[in-house]
DNA sequence: TATCCGATTAGCT
DNA sequence: GCTAATCGGATAG
């Protein structure tokens, strides 16, 4: 791996605040998930933020929205925990939970450039690394789960631990940030309209431009 | 118990 | 742009 891209954990007080301000702070970031094989890394380029309110209205597309169930247990967790569901039957999707404990909020992470692990990544999406481009590797919350062996296993993980966590590059460069309404919400009536989808533009690793 | 449906993706038109 | 795949969680009865 290129160690020298990957700074130094995340502390725990970076979780707590505004869940749109972690939102964006995560861009440029860089997720890690150590396994037994491999030690993935992908350095973040889209996130979207739930949970919060907006205007004074709650966000009515957030999971934590319905009320604290077994699923959604995580979300209500104090920040820096993960919450990874199920969705369709056949994908993951990961969250990095912030706040405070209780105020059920989140932050999906849509997108990620592949910065090591890649063979195994390539291998665990069935493509062919000869052919296809890194950049159809991550980037889709579904796709980077996949890649990155990220499963209900890691679920409601200390990102704070060894196995799963958020790390600091070693140089962060300034980033031309771009939002948007996020993607796939159009059940919630308030919330398709919140502006929390977050990108960098011109990254060729986000899900759409 | 039964039914509905999703913070997606890939493949096809 | 359209849709099948596929199943656990949320909800209604």
């Amino acid at each position: 791996m290129n160690s020298g891209m990957i700074g130094s954990k995340w502390p725990e007080k970076w979780y707590e605040e505004d869940v749109c301000q972690v939102a964006r702070h995560l861009l440029g970031a860089v997720l890690v998930h150590v396994t037994e094989n491999t030690v993935y890394a992908g350095r973040i380029v889209e996130t979207e933020a739930y949970g919060g309110t907006y205007h004074g209205w709650p966000d009515d597309a957030a999971h934590s929205y319905h009320g604290r169930t077994a699923r959604t247990e995580p979300m209500f967790q104090s920040g820096g925990c993960s919450y990874v569901y199920q969705i369709y039957g056949m994908y993951y999707c990961m969250n990095v939970v912030t706040g405070r404990a209780g105020s059920g909020e989140a932050v999906l992470i849509r997108a990620v450039e592949p910065l090591s692990g890649l063979d195994d990544m390539f291998r665990n999406r069935n493509m062919d690394n000869r052919t296809r481009s890194p950049y159809h590797l991550t980037n889709g919350p579904g796709k980077l789960c996949q890649a990155m062996e990220i499963t209900k296993s890691q679920n409601q993980l200390d990102l704070c631990g060894d196995e799963l966590y958020i790390a600091e590059p070693v140089m962060r460069q300034p980033l031309q940030i771009a939002c948007s309404a996020r993607i796939h919400v159009d059940y919630a009536e308030k919330g398709k309209t919140f502006p929390w989808r977050y990108y960098i533009e011109n990254s060729k690793s986000v899900s759409r431009p």
